[in-house]
RNA sequence: GGGGUGGUAGUUAAGUUUGGUUAUAACGCCGGCCUGUCACGCCGGAGGCCGCGGGUUCAAGUCCCGUCCACCCCGCCA
């Protein structure tokens, strides 16, 4: 009697089957997906990683395979062996191998299932709680399938790629020093040493640039990242980045590097032909046009600037914007709009405009000024009723601003003005359907601020102290240090920041003016990062990288909606693994023999 | 740290506004029948700490307070 597994081999996979292998005889392995037991005829759609294949079991067929055919369950795990017919009439066009079914001589199980506690189906309405708890049952999904077989392909695509342009593939350390500044580590006590701690690396940063002093010239990798920051939809704990760096470069030898790598993604994965290279704007273009440095480019409807209107008429009798454009300090006043033109204005009804004041206090706003533009340019609705004939006027032909429309001011400090309003554009484009699906808009927005305020007032490095500042903003790196503009560059998608680098720094006398300009003391500096000061004194290239979030490509590849879809084992928001219940408390033992003693919690 | 949404059979939801008999449905599950289904069909059945803890009340899924969990967002993420 052969035996399955031992006699018996797979010959195709369950989405393998056409109507030219009709006659055939052939073995299948996979999960039941569903059976339709009709007493004397039995069929079960046989599941694997490469679709589902019709089984039918028939006494005529095997009287043995029939009657165990009985037994089998949802999950089940079995081999079948057949011979492959033609469905004729009886086929299933919307499956891939609906022209065919195997009459199942042979089955065996080899293991059952309990009832699974939710449907094993694409569309599953099930919740992700228990879904991600039950994870290995969830990645059996197809659509999730699929998902990771695309991000198989995206590491073989970047892969080749990269190769291909003489990059080596290179490892750091995981367990590195703790260097302060930019996002908080996660920190491995050493056991060896105690009383010290490794930090989780948050990037390789440093040491890829170490690699450049060593004369590597071109390193990729393909790597983990810790940083232990609040969670969203689009940023886990650990994540993994395509990571790069090159000597001997400016940022368009950096940017036709990253291009040509989504170029040959966008092929392999999606084969689609994208178009290189990306148009470029700078930070303060995106800034003053979308209110974000990953601006959505699939659809308009920009922000306006009104400031000087507003300071020109000082206010126009309107007492909070009078007090807007009074204020001074580090941020100063801004007042900006948005225009929701009439054609999609008109689809939102007054009580829905009311209501998205709820939603920008969300954002942190403190109201919505708005109004609905009425007959020659008259405001209704409009709380501000004071305001001077003249300057609405004058608002009116800055906006552009016709009848119909809807008209939204923010005021304050610019940060806030610019999340609020292009927070409010992303919402109402959204809710109106105004966003076109099936589109890529690939953009580079450069020209970062090199330094920025922390809460303190104090400035710090935006992206990170070894980045380059612009030439032609070197002499303002002690006068106005505020205005200096980086050689930073971040890689924007369908408002997506997918990829994010900078020409760093590599002469000393540059690297210690920038740490001046951030209060960092010499002794600041060699106790933070004396390794690469050190190594900076012998020879460094020129050089540049940027890192590519891998997990938000292949979201944004396989149309997932949360990076949860494409990544194994994610954490939950408070970035816990509902499959493993990772973090757990450890044994008194376990924190003694690291010196450790918790406060306040009981282990 | 802050704002919002949700939690009711295994799953997804209704019921909560206005407290009142035995908490409802679909899918799934179990048993029976069925040889052409593919959302199979038909008959029958089981299944509930209404997230958890307190309170108000003659009476709480429903009202109040607290708390936990999940999700979305702001801050944060050099």
């Amino acid at each position: 009697m052969p035996e399955f597994l031992k006699d018996i081999k797979r010959t195709h996979d369950c989405g393998g089957l056409r109507a030219s292998d009709v006659g055939t005889r052939a073995v299948l392995f996979g999960w039941v997906a569903s059976r339709r037991d009709h007493g004397g005829c039995v069929f079960i759609d046989l599941r694997d990683r490469g679709g589902i294949t019709q089984v039918v079991f028939e006494p005529g067929v095997s009287a043995d395979a029939h009657t165990l055919a009985g037994e089998l369950r949802s999950e089940f795990c079995i081999g079948v062996a057949g011979v492959v017919h033609d469905r004729g009439e009886r086929r299933n066009p919307n499956m891939p191998t609906g022209d065919v079914e195997l009459h199942c001589d042979q089955l065996t199980i080899f293991s059952r299932s309990d009832t699974p506690p939710f449907e094993i189906v694409d569309n599953s309405t099930a919740n992700e709680t228990v879904r991600l708890k039950y994870r290995a049952l969830d990645l059996r999904r197809p659509s999730l399938q699929r998902n990771f077989l695309l991000r198989s392909q995206i590491y073989q695509t970047a892969r080749r790629v990269l190769s291909g342009h003489r990059f080596l593939e290179i490892e750091t350390p995981f367990l590195v020093k703790y260097t302060p500044g930019g996002a908080r580590n996660f920190l491995v006590p050493s056991r060896l040493t105690p009383g010290t701690f490794y930090a989780l690396a948050e990037s390789p940063q440093l040491f890829k640039q170490l690699f450049m002093v060593a004369g590597f010239d071109r390193y990729f990798q393909i790597v983990r990242c810790f940083r232990d920051e609040d969670l969203r939809q689009d940023r886990q704990p650990e994540f993994t980045q395509i990571d790069l760096e090159m000597s001997f470069v400016i940022e368009e030898d950096v940017q036709a590097v990253v291009e040509s790598l989504m170029v040959a993604l966008w092929k392999d994965v999606l084969n689609l032909d994208i178009v290189a290279p990306f148009p470029r704007l700078s930070f303060a273009e995106a800034t003053a046009l979308y209110g974000s440095d990953k601006p959505d480019l699939r659809f308009g409807l920009p922000l306006c600037d009104v400031s000087d209107v507003v300071r020109k008429h000082n206010g126009g009798n309107v007492d909070m914007l009078q007090k807007a454009i009074a204020a001074t300090g580090p941020e100063p006043g801004v007042v900006k709009a948005w225009r929701l033109p009439a054609a999609e204005a008109s689809r939102m009804s007054n009580a829905e405009v009311d209501k998205l004041e709820e939603f920008v206090k969300g954002l942190g706003a403190r109201g919505l000024a708005r109004a609905r533009i009425g007959a020659a340019g008259a405001w209704t609705r409009s709380p501000m009723k004071t305001m001077s004939e003249a300057m609405r006027q004058d608002l009116n032909a800055a906006a552009g601003l016709q009848e119909g429309d809807l008209f939204f001011l923010q005021f304050g400090p610019g940060k806030l003005v610019n999340t609020v309003l292009g927070g409010l554009r992303l919402h109402v484009a959204n809710k109106l359907n105004l966003i076109p699906k099936n589109q890529w808009k690939f953009a580079w927005v450069t020209e970062f601020p090199l330094l920025e305020r922390s809460d303190d007032g104090k400035l710090v490095a935006s992206h990170h102290p070894f980045t380059s500042p612009m030439a032609e903003d070197l002499d303002k790196l002690e006068s106005a240090p505020a205005e200096v503009r980086a050689r930073a560059y971040d890689l924007v998608l369908n408002g997506n920041e997918i990829a994010g680098g900078s020409i760093r720094i590599h002469r000393a006398d540059v690297q210690s003016r920038v740490f001046k300009a951030i209060g960092l003391t010499e002794e600041d500096a060699r106790a933070k990062f004396g390794f690469l000061l050190d190594a900076f004194r012998h020879g460094p290239p020129p050089h540049g990288g940027i890192a590519a979030g891998l997990d938000r490509l292949a979201m944004l590849l396989c149309g997932a909606d949360s990076l949860r879809d494409v990544i194994a084992f994610p954490k939950t928001q408070k970035g816990t693994d509902l499959c493993t219940e990772a973090p757990a408390p450890v044994t008194s033992k376990q924190l003694e023999e690291l010196h450790i003693a918790l406060t306040h919690i009981e282990p």
